[in-house]
RNA sequence: GCGGGCGUAACUCAAUUGGUAGAGUGUCAGCCUUCCAAGCUGAAUGUUGAGGGUUCGAGUCCCUUCGCCCGCUCCA
């Protein structure tokens, strides 16, 4: 999520809670389990629900799969499918990393409450107890301050944007001019150099030499290694802040570190043991690089190409919350798409455009999606020397005036190949042969992963569209692409033939669409309740239907209306819908 | 995981110091109805989120738990 673009803000009138009320009312989409008391982090979708989602998949899947457009060379991408089992052999997830990478051993103030991530402040978590000397202390820091191996993340990794080193400089020395440390150095590493800020200017890195000591009060405090008065100061800020930090009994008061697993841990078979253990996958991804060989082998697919998986996957998220947002079972749409390594930055430029221009297509359209480039230092650990990182992300109700993301496209660069062919032991046999430059190699990757319930979601935020004007005081404003219901057929009245000629149009039209029909009460009524399920369409059969054969076309942004012949009605479905 | 707020019908809300759980909307059925939730008649729906306690009696007081919202934290 970013805070980028704070003087716009969302939409008036879309209110998270209406949406989530409109969403249970009409039936898109329920707390899980709901009658024993729900479960956090778990949803289901109901009646249209569930079309709006398979809508979603399903056009993924067409223009993806089925129907995928022009790579930049002009040519069709060369795309094949693939469905992967939940469970994996667990060393999969050694493999990827997420076994140790995932679980982030933690540190918890156990005075605070307050959590941080190990790596992040190593050094502090050693616990000292209070008879510990202040020289065996500072010998220590010297220690750590010489330690040349403390490379970030252990070290303290302070980046700015800037367009020169000297500008840099000013910042950083902004930064830390409460601290009585000096900036020994400026290291624009290539890494940051690489990372171009959204205004176009380099990120400038400041790497210090020695671990950044985190204080309650997020005083960053950075000791030069050679300066004794630095450390004296240093440890005197601990001695000043050791009543936030612990009972004055053990020193810096936290834990031990921790391990927060976020992976859902099952067993295979009936024994519970270590030898059974398994688990959920966190990201469909992994089951298309485990299967990379078996495709190339059996589907004639040459590099360039993609493999596409929709699925489940898995994550005990610590805080599920925002709806359907971060819930902790969710359904992917992941691309793996496999390249040369040197034309990496290009097809990470071709996807990450094209996928923001699909999020387009399907309705997100506005000012609310937006495209965003990720800093270096927000970078996932297989995608740190890549050609880059971006989020497809959209401005929802809860977010704004910041954004969730709803994909992200990243260059992960042949880690995840290279990880599977040393874990798996297949080594070399993992690479892909290029007949004709006579060369193998492992391909790079360039992943657009997205999902499909933020996306479902940021439909429907986006979709919900209030209207005092109207019956039901707020319609769904779907892409027709996306609309649960295409199309309702109804008869004017319940009766003098009206209900049998409206019968017969809805039994045509539901072949192809997702159609209703409805005779009970008044035609308001059936309109209002057809704006809120997002129905495009209305075709009504009247008293002259039964003269002429024309029927009225209701259009739902609008509420004009017209007249067409009836025999026209599914040509005008595919006009206005498509097939 | 921490702190704060909140849970009564599908929705929005009532219910006197603790004293028979109600209304509107929606939904359903019938009648009526020739274009935007119209009208008439009728109907269904709650273990007051769940569990325990105090009490003659708990939606109301106490404890526990689950869920939702907000702020931290986390989001490889």
């Amino acid at each position: 999520m970013s805070e980028k673009d704070a003087s716009t803000t969302t939409a008036p009138g879309k209110s998270m809670d209406a949406i989530v009320a409109l969403c249970r009312r009409r039936g898109f989409i329920f707390q899980s389990s709901e009658i024993y008391g729900g479960i956090n982090g778990f949803w289901d979708y109901g009646p249209l629900g569930v079309e709006l989602k398979r809508n979603l998949k399903e056009a993924w899947w067409h223009d993806i799969v089925r129907c995928p457009a022009d790579g930049p060379d002009g040519k069709p991408l060369d795309m094949v499918g693939l469905d992967c089992t939940i469970i994996m052999n667990p060393k999969v997830w050694v493999a990827s990393g997420h076994v140790g990478g995932f679980n982030d051993p933690m540190v918890e103030n156990e005075k605070t409450k307050k959590r941080y991530r190990a790596d992040q402040i190593y050094g502090l978590y050693k616990r000292y107890r209070s008879e510990d000397s202040i020289e065996l202390q500072l010998k220590e820091l010297i220690d750590l301050a010489h330690d040349k191996t403390l490379q970030p993340p252990y070290g303290p990794n302070l980046t700015c944007t800037a367009g020169s080193a000297s500008e840099a400089f000013g910042y950083f020395q902004g930064a830390l001019q409460k601290t009585p440390y000096k900036i020994t150095r400026i290291d624009v590493t290539e890494s940051s150099f690489e990372s171009v800020s959204s205004d176009g200017r380099p990120v400038i890195g400041l790497v210090l030499p020695v671990p950044m000591f985190l204080l309650e009060t997020s005083i960053a405090c950075v000791p030069s290694p050679d300066n004794h008065d630095d450390l004296m100061w240093l440890l005197k800020q601990y001695e000043n802040n050791r009543g936030q930090f612990s009972d004055t009994s053990k020193g810096f008061d936290l834990s031990e570190p921790r391990q927060f697993n976020l992976m859902f841990q099952t067993n295979v078979g009936a024994v519970q043991n270590d030898a059974s253990a398994a688990y959920l996958r966190p990201e469909t991804a992994q089951g298309i690089f485990a299967n990379f060989r078996n495709v190339v082998d059996t589907s004639r697919v040459k590099v360039p190409f993609g493999i596409a998986q929709v699925g489940k996957a898995f994550r005990n998220e610590v805080t599920p919350r925002n709806f359907t947002f971060r819930s902790r079972e969710f359904e992917q749409m992941e691309i793996e798409f496999f390249i040369r390594p040197e034309s990496a930055k290009e097809w990470y430029a071709y996807w990450r455009d094209s996928r923001f221009a699909w999020w387009q297509s399907i309705g997100l359209a506005g000012e609310n999606l937006i495209l965003r480039e990720h800093d270096k230092d927000e970078l996932a650990h297989y995608a740190k020397e890549g050609a880059g990182t971006s989020d497809v992300e959209y401005r929802f109700p809860f977010t704004a005036p910041g954004y969730g993301e709803l994909e992200g496209v990243a260059h992960r660069t042949d880690f995840d190949l290279r990880q599977h062919a040393e874990h798996s032991g297949y080594g070399d046999k993992l690479k892909y042969f290029d007949q004709e430059k006579n060369e193998r190699y492992f391909p790079h990757v360039i992943e657009p992963s997205a999902g499909a319930d933020r996306g479902t979601l940021a439909v429907l935020c986006e979709a919900y569209t209030p209207d005092d004007s109207r019956a039901s005081k707020v319609y769904m404003k779907f892409h027709p692409r996306m609309a649960p219901i295409k199309a309702a057929v109804f008869p004017l009245v319940n009766k003098d033939g009206m209900p049998e000629v409206a019968h017969t149009l809805y039994k045509t039209l539901r072949e192809k669409y997702a159609v209703q029909t409805d005779a009970k009460q008044s035609i308001g009524k059936r309109y209002a309740r057809m704006d809120e399920a997002g129905t495009p369409y209305c075709f009504t059969i009247d008293g002259q239907t039964l003269e002429d054969q024309t029927v009225t076309v209701r259009h739902r942004d609008t509420q004009a209306q017209e007249r067409i012949n009836v025999d026209k009605v599914p040509a005008f479905l595919a006009e206005h819908i498509g097939a």
